[in-house]
DNA sequence: TTCAATTAAATTGCATGCAATCTAATTCAA
DNA sequence: TTGAATTAGATTGCATGCAATTTAATTGAA
């Protein structure tokens, strides 16, 4: 057995410390602070959404159909990157609670299209002013959030374009 | 029925643009994008994770130990802000792989410390390389990494705080 | 035309996240 | 001191995410 495998927890932080050098230490804070705070934004939305009686990935997919209502699940997993594993129960969720219809497209039966009932249409009014209510819970300013957003979306195209 | 009440979903997009201005929208973006920027960076790490028989959260889990062995699973959770109910089964699995310990603290026996094996801690040396390789798959100079983990962070903070 | 690829959903299995509740240990005020 | 309040984990239940597989429909090359 070699000193590196005899090393304790303090020393193999230091040769990983030798290895890793500062970016590659802060790259790694980046995936974290990224997925804690997606997490605490969900966790200001949930309150909020308990009003419509909908859970926060069921909110993000009826954003997407009350600005583009009647398309095909494929369409609806490619805007919000999911794929059907996770929408075809949130969808039969939004179906069962009056939200949504799913229909086979006559022109192509491996498709199934997501529409809004009137129900789901008239919820929009109410949906509307929800990410305002959540961000107004930050106090960070407006130019900073922007600026987030936008380095948010760089690298989520980035990212999408190398996978 | 007044005319909002018998909108369709177009007219109903028109009204909530009127109801919710330009900074409303880009903060639901904001929170969208950050969901979706934090699952393709787990997307990254998860083949990566995969040769040292790891998920993400059970990642981001040793990274702490190796960093401070021997804490309690409340101090656990206050830096990786996840709670019990995901800490428990989550650390009684990395348990079972030989890579941590869990014991009764006796000076308090309501907390239960968590400590590496040898196992555990040996395989920092192969964990460190890992956020190394998975950004490295993306193209956005250091910089901009730099800052978006910057803003993350304050955001993070932010609502830690108002929270 | 026809049958092998391709494609869209659905299904299955596993690992989170997290609210809500429960249990046991500790603290603290009367 | 002692019993109520607090605290740390564990447990339960539900809703994702997602890899892997399956099924049914469509496409496309020979």
């Amino acid at each position: 057995m070699t000193t590196e495998n005899r090393s304790t927890s303090a020393e193999a932080l230091e040769t990983a410390a030798a290895i890793a050098p500062d970016v590659l230490k802060l790259e790694h804070q980046l995936c974290f602070a990224m997925y804690a705070c997606s997490r605490e934004i969900t966790k200001l939305y949930q309150p909020l959404l308990k009003a419509l009686n909908l859970t926060y990935t069921q909110y993000l997919t009826m954003l997407v159909l009350w600005e583009t209502d009647g398309i095909p699940v494929k369409e609806l997993g490619a805007r919000l990157y999911l794929d059907s594993g996770t929408l075809t129960p949130l969808l039969k969720k939004l179906e069962a609670a009056g939200l949504v219809t799913r229909t086979r497209d006559r022109a192509d039966e491996r498709s199934v299209l997501i529409g809004l009932t009137p129900n789901g249409a008239a919820l929009r009014q109410q949906g509307a002013c929800v990410p305002e209510q959540a961000l107004q819970q930050s106090t960070l300013p407006p130019d900073k959030l922007q600026q987030l957003y936008q380095l948010s979306r760089e690298l989520l195209h980035d990212l999408k374009q190398e996978g």
